[in-house]
DNA sequence: GGAGCGCTGTATCGTATGTTACGTATTTTG
DNA sequence: CAAAATACGTAACATACGATACAGCGCTCC
């Protein structure tokens, strides 16, 4: 319809003007680019405003603007604004279509994805409010300290949420390098700390070893694994399974990632009070 | 916010453009009345056209279209046109995904999954297949050599990717630890290299200025940002723009852990034969 | 290292757009 | 039914917007 290009196409079917951007992206000189980017980022109505604005927000020249769309096959810009508008319409007019990009058949995007949010969903059909507030209620306990340590590739999430709960309450630790480093601490641990572990398959002997004496010391223990449970869940007080299979040579920790921004989040309301001025004082110190 | 008119009226609730027309078709003149209904016809879409174009769908003439949104309070038409455009940014931020969720019933289910899983929708829906193909190939490209590193919250997400790209493929590189000893590191990097960066905001000065040297060396350069885009993006030859709004104190950069994964899959994928023999060595190091 | 090409921004121009004034038509009211 | 008031459209106006010419700059390729 519109977009019938240069080469006598049929090649590719390109429906939409994203599309067709993410298409020549790669042809494309770095100030247009950059509109490109900005151009997806806020689609599509920063395309819907003037040139000047348009430019502005990309940080180029009006010129480059128009270079951009000329590129794209339009003749000029109230062309391109048109062809925005129609496209607007008709994801307006049917709002089933909006769900997801229209490449989902064959493409490599929407199987994983699709798998990631089922993944997700079962995660927190198997989770209850009451568990997660119990949790977070347990990470809120200022009482005692709170430890975090994870797997080889699940490591990063231990990360991930000792970077947050540090900021909103003191005595958070992460334990990192090697195992005979962060195996001495257990010698701080005690009954009222809190020992944060996320293990999946396969399951680190060190890990298990870990949790098992840390246990004994009466260290109560949140669990992030898979669901097919990882051993330690024998010591843990709480366990929380998260789905990790997708159409990949490798598992997926986003529902465990997700999970842990919940529980962040939750922490961080329950500490609002003190949470607040501990955030001022972390600022001022910046 | 923006339709507080004449009197402070605080009677009635209008949230949107459309509610406020239909308040007040019952006192228009009969011309400005057609205009009112044929902007809700096609609503919002005629109203960001021109006043020419929306008089002749309407049937009347310009000036009535004037009075027309003269009357529903605004100053001039482009300052109505700057209120539809807000009115359906919003719309499109948060897409009504609540229309079919199996997961709702009865369970008061996290909002902060709802928003989540939007937000993977949202992200995805502006990334195409053939994007994500062209990075990976760049990714998969074992000519150069590969860095990563992430702010202050997204290092994980870098360090999670890098763990899992390093076992495909060599010369994989996860830079950590002070400023001064990844900076250092710019020296080894050239115009074959790639470097993925994690960068929301509060975007931080010492990855701009780092990205901006490494760009400057002809390093190409990933960079996986929120929505608003980092400054970053002026020296990125990818750039990936995940959304993070969630219910809570902090961002979420869960959208981003997915694309980061599903990257690490096309990539494995590719690298499938060298992969797998590499694999293997791995596995019997162990 | 030099010549050529391509990209980008500044400044200028023409025009399409929104705006306003005014005259005519239509309805309303005494 | 007359007279006034309101509503509407035509036409002229001014502004701001998109388009273009040109010069400076960096980059690549001999």
């Amino acid at each position: 319809m519109r977009f019938r290009q240069n080469g006598q196409g049929g090649e590719k079917m390109i429906s939409s003007i994203a599309e067709l951007i993410s298409d020549r992206i790669g042809t494309m000189p770095a100030g247009e680019r950059r509109a490109a980017q900005t151009l997806i980022a806020n689609y599509p109505l920063i395309g819907l405003k003037t040139v000047a604005e348009f430019s502005q927000s990309a940080g180029v020249s009006s010129p480059t603007i128009l270079r951009f769309v000329a590129r794209l096959g339009f003749q000029n810009y109230p062309e391109f604004q048109s062809a925005l508008q129609d496209e607007l319409a008709a994801q307006l007019q049917s709002p089933a279509s909006r769900t997801l990009n229209p490449s989902s058949p064959g493409g490599t995007v929407s199987p994983m994805l699709e798998a990631t949010l089922d993944n997700m969903r079962e995660t927190f059909r198997h989770l209850s409010d009451k568990q997660l507030a119990d949790i977070a209620a347990r990470l809120a306990d200022r009482r005692g300290k709170t430890f975090l340590i994870g797997g080889r590739f699940t490591d990063p999430l231990a990360r991930y949420m000792a970077a947050h709960l540090a900021i909103v309450q003191p005595n958070v630790f992460h334990l990192a390098g090697q195992e005979s480093v962060w195996r001495d601490r257990l010698i701080d641990m005690g009954k009222h700390d809190v020992l944060v572990i996320f293990d999946i398959r396969r399951y680190q002997d060190s890990l298990v070893r870990f949790a098992e004496t840390a246990h004994q010391r009466g260290v109560q223990i949140v669990l992030f694994t898979d669901q097919w449970l990882s051993p330690i869940a024998r010591f843990a007080r709480h366990v929380i399974a998260g789905r990790t299979a997708v159409p990949s040579a490798w598992d997926s920790s986003a529902a465990l990632f997700v999970v842990a921004e919940t529980l962040i989040g939750a922490v961080t309301r329950q500490l609002e009070a003190e949470g607040a001025k501990r955030i001022r004082e972390l600022e001022s110190l910046r």
